[in-house]
RNA sequence: GCCCGGAUGGCGGAACUGGCAGACGCACGGGACUCAAAAUCCCGCGAGGGCAACCUCAUGUGGGUUCGAUCCCCACUCUGGGCACCA
């Protein structure tokens, strides 16, 4: 790592030393309060960042992009005369930290407070405004306890429920993984293929949310990409659940004139299957179950049984990457065959893995002809391929020789009585036509899944639900919280899928609550995500002991005003956050439905071209940038580097630059005088720099922000021009949010006596930063060719009359004019 | 495969709602100061042509709309990110 050597030398005498003068002020900031928010202060400003999870690696410097960003709009609107809260905590639990605690053999309950001590050496550099009276640390019983809490309002509301599913099993680490921990069927950490396992897992209802989760992103205020990354999660799919009854061999055999088992005995088997494309039913050729079909075995003839089931156990072993990624369609016939509803005809029913039990309703109705991957399988096994939808300029006759999917433009044919319809028309039409015979309802699905909690594992805050005999599953009484995470030395995880608080008899052995005969408690602990999910509802209530939040102050404190954080947590944090929100809502215990009513998402900072990563070597250590350039610096260039919302290069060679403008801005308070007047030209400049520098900071602009301060410093300084308090004096207070530390150092160099974030943000004279002199543009046949000074309200004759009276212009005028353009105040353009 | 971004000098990036392309910064070149160096200050800095005033070309590629396009439309190339057998 190559650093430049700062340009100022600290024992240069009246040179801006940000080593003193950054202790100087954290030490000052501490005592005299300037953080701590007083709840009760006019207009609540509740600015939200994403609370870091604490890693023993120490601040990343994407954490540190992520908060200065923050920082600088929450100190920004307190200038504004806003009561600012914001707080700052830590994400600690979870498999991240206790992986990390494993492989470096130190107990999470040691490790974790070593962590969280490191983060808040490094976070008290940063200078960040955090009011650290109201912070949280999950992994606190003083927190955790309302996360159990939390627990137990969705179980109390019905939307905690425990079933059978499959979880992620990796063989090597022999452990259950979160699915954030499975990357492309691999897990994180050592790349081995994920298995499934079934466990009784506890669920949220969040699918009872989906559509109010999808409906508010109409309206909330953010950033587009994240809306739409959890519409696609949410994955809301229109169309129809169809009906196709099984044949019955006993009854249907004759008549249908097929072969089949005479062992059948299934009856009448109704198999719903979901689809977008009802109006492609006249090209149902075939229905395919998925191997975890409950139905699949009572279809299945006698002669095909061994292959099922021998495709199915296959299937069930599978590891998930063999299983989704680009494999080849694999698949057995059952010997069954259905109905088509829509044209009676009889059609086989096979059992293929690409067809997935947890979407839908587990079975497909298969259209080789319009959707490629039944196309593909039909191929593969010789089954029928019927168009149904023509193309502009096909017919019914056209072959297939790739599927054709388009649903915009299509028209049915060979579809009886729908042919010539639009395929819009059509799906409802024949959606219709298929409810009324009693073969199908309309029916809307969502991707989206209810939120698995359990985790067989030890850091994370225990679920408070105890069994009993004869009770059942009984929740922990309230008054009974925290369950308390034990202290326990193997707290590594094994083969049996269970948690490791499960080998604990003095955790696990309580009376029943209700009943008080012996019972069990539930040894798994719940999802990180749970943690995250309401964090920002607790902190204007710390330290409160006796309620999660108390109720005067989050009617005042919440939603949040702006929240700003990373992209990568789009769909999961967002998503749940607004769910426990909105069920804490419809508890009547906060006052809105939405959060997080504004939310920006910040780009990615990589370096040198590449994301940054320790195999690379190219990692920013935070520390190190602070100690040779001062916190000051590293935060004004991290928001210099490019557009906040998204992302830049860190590079080294270009932060001098932003050090040049303090050490400029520095010199120009050391040396500025009260004798005399204000330059006006100056004054213009500075006053058009405020409307500039406070538009760009509430939209976000940070960068653009910066070189309007800049380029106000080129026209202070230029040509070492002594400057006037007066010019100097507001443009410290704009550089305030970005460079707080040295802000507070001129601002007292000034002669004021309190913090500058108790000042007003300057406000911006119209009258001054008028331009007296105005150019219009002038183009002939759209191009520019030159300026003319006219009055800015100057008429489309008069500035004609301009343009002909200067010679340069006048000169390209060689012909009438067939068209003049005028536009008031901006430009004139002549069309010859 | 699908969805969402992005592409502008040597580099990072500016440009209101379709109206002077290249703000600001870095790097680089020249000059002042200095015994010298650093720091600081001043000047220059898209390409080509011209002694010059100026002219021509230029915002990934090819078309289009418009008096006028970095901006809007169509097709394409490259690139970053997310989702991925979701019926």
């Amino acid at each position: 790592m190559t650093v430049p050597h700062p340009p100022f030398s600290p024992d240069e005498p009246l040179a801006y030393d940000p080593t003193a003068i950054e202790s100087k002020w954290r030490a000052r900031w501490l005592e005299r309060g300037t953080h701590v928010t007083d709840l009760q202060g006019a207009r609540p400003y509740y600015q939200l960042m994403m609370f870091p999870y604490p890693s023993a690696e120490g601040l990343h410097i994407g954490n540190l992009y992520a908060f200065t960003g923050n920082d600088i709009h929450g100190r920004f609107q307190r200038l504004q005369g806003h009561t600012v809260l914001e707080p700052l905590g830590y994400d600690a639990f979870g498999i991240h930290s206790e992986n990390f605690a494993l492989k470096v053999g130190v107990h999470p309950m040691e490790l974790i407070p070593r962590n969280v001590a490191n983060f808040r050496r490094q976070l008290d550099r940063a200078g960040l405004m955090v009011d650290w009276n109201r912070s949280v640390d999950t992994t606190d019983p003083s927190y955790y306890k309302w996360t159990q809490w939390v627990f137990l309002k969705l179980h109390e509301r019905g939307l905690a429920y425990k079933k059978q599913a499959a979880v992620n099993w990796c063989p090597s680490c022999k452990t259950v993984l979160a699915n954030e921990q499975v990357e492309n069927g691999l897990c994180e950490r050592c790349k081995t293929p994920v298995e499934q396992r079934q466990l009784e897992q506890w669920f949220f209802r969040i699918t009872d949310y989906a559509e109010r989760l999808l409906k508010n992103l109409d309206w909330i205020d953010w950033s587009e990409s994240t809306r739409t990354a959890q519409r696609n999660w949410l994955g809301r799919s229109e169309g129809a659940e169809l009906r196709f009854r099984v044949l019955d061999p006993l009854t249907d055999a004759g008549s249908a004139g097929v072969m089949v088992s005479q062992e059948v005995t299934s009856g009448a088997v109704v198999i719903p299957v979901f689809t977008t494309r009802p109006d492609t039913i006249f090209g149902a050729t075939y229905l395919v179950l998925s191997p975890e079909h409950p139905a699949l075995d009572k279809v299945t003839t006698s002669e095909q049984r061994t292959e099922v089931e021998a495709y199915r156990d296959a299937a069930r072993l599978q590891d998930i990457v063999s299983r989704k990624v680009n494999k080849e369609k694999t698949g057995v016939f059952t010997g069954a065959y259905a109905v088509n509803p829509a044209n009676g005809e009889m059609i086989p029913v096979w059992t293929a893995d690409y067809v997935l039990m947890e979407y839908g309703t587990g079975a497909i109705m298969a259209v080789p002809g319009h959707d490629g991957r039944d196309f593909e399988f039909a191929q593969k096994f010789g089954l029928p391929i019927v168009r149904v939808v023509a193309a502009p300029g096909d017919t019914a006759r056209t072959p297939l020789d790739a599927c054709y999917e388009d649903d915009a433009d299509g028209r049915l044919v060979n579809s009886e009585e729908f042919d010539g319809l639009a395929v819009g028309e059509a799906k409802a039409r024949v959606t219709e036509w298929l409810t009324a015979r009693g073969a199908a309802k309309p029916v809307t699905t969502f991707r989206l899944r209810d939120w698995c909690i359990s985790r067989q594992r030890y850091w994370g805050p225990p679920i408070p639900i105890i069994y009993c005999e004869a009770c059942g599953a009984v929740p922990v009484p309230e008054r009974d919280l925290p369950v308390v995470l034990p202290n326990i030395p193997d707290y590594k995880p094994d083969d049996s899928g269970v948690s490791p608080l499960a080998r604990h008899a003095a955790f696990y052995h309580v009376p029943c609550p209700t009943c008080g005969k012996p019972a069990r408690r539930e040894t798994d602990v719940s999802d990180t995500f749970l943690d995250s999910a309401w964090y920002f509802l607790r902190y204007p209530s710390v330290p409160r002991d006796d309620v999660p939040f108390d109720p005067e102050i989050t009617k005042r404190w919440l939603p949040v005003s702006a929240y700003i954080g990373g992209n990568e947590h789009a769909v999961l944090h967002l998503l749940y956050a607004r769910f426990i929100n909105m069920v804490m809502f419809d508890a009547g215990l906060v006052p809105t439905e939405e959060p997080f009513l504004k939310f920006r998402a910040h780009g990615m900072i990589i370096r040198d071209g590449a994301k940054m990563s320790k195999s690379r070597g190219n990692v920013v250590n935070p520390d190190q940038y602070m100690d040779d350039w001062g916190a000051d610096t590293v935060r004004t260039y991290l928001m210099f580097i490019g557009p906040y919302e998204e992302g830049g290069d860190f590079r080294d060679q270009s932060i001098s630059g932003v050090r040049r403008f303090l050490d400029r801005l520095w010199a120009s308070v050391r040396d500025a005088t009260r004798d005399g007047a204000p330059d006006a030209e100056v004054m213009r400049k500075l006053h058009q720099t405020i409307r500039k520098v406070g538009a760009d900071i509430a939209g976000l602009s940070y960068n653009t922000a910066i070189a309007a301060m800049m380029e106000y410093m080129n026209v202070l300084r230029r040509g070492e021009r002594g400057s006037h308090v007066a010019e100097v004096e507001p443009l410290v207070v704009l550089a305030a949010p970005f460079a707080p530390h040295i802000a507070e150092e001129l601002w007292e160099m000034l002669g004021h006596t309190s913090s500058i974030f108790d000042t007003h943000w300057p406000a911006v004279d119209e009258a001054l930063a008028r331009d007296d002199a105005f150019e219009l543009v002038v183009q002939i046949n759209g191009k520019t060719r030159g300026r003319v000074a006219v009055d800015r309200e100057v008429t489309q004759d008069a500035a004609l009359a301009a343009v002909q009276a200067d010679a340069a212009l006048a000169k390209f005028l060689t012909g009438p004019a067939k068209k003049v353009i005028f536009v008031p105040g901006r430009l004139l353009n002549i069309v010859l």
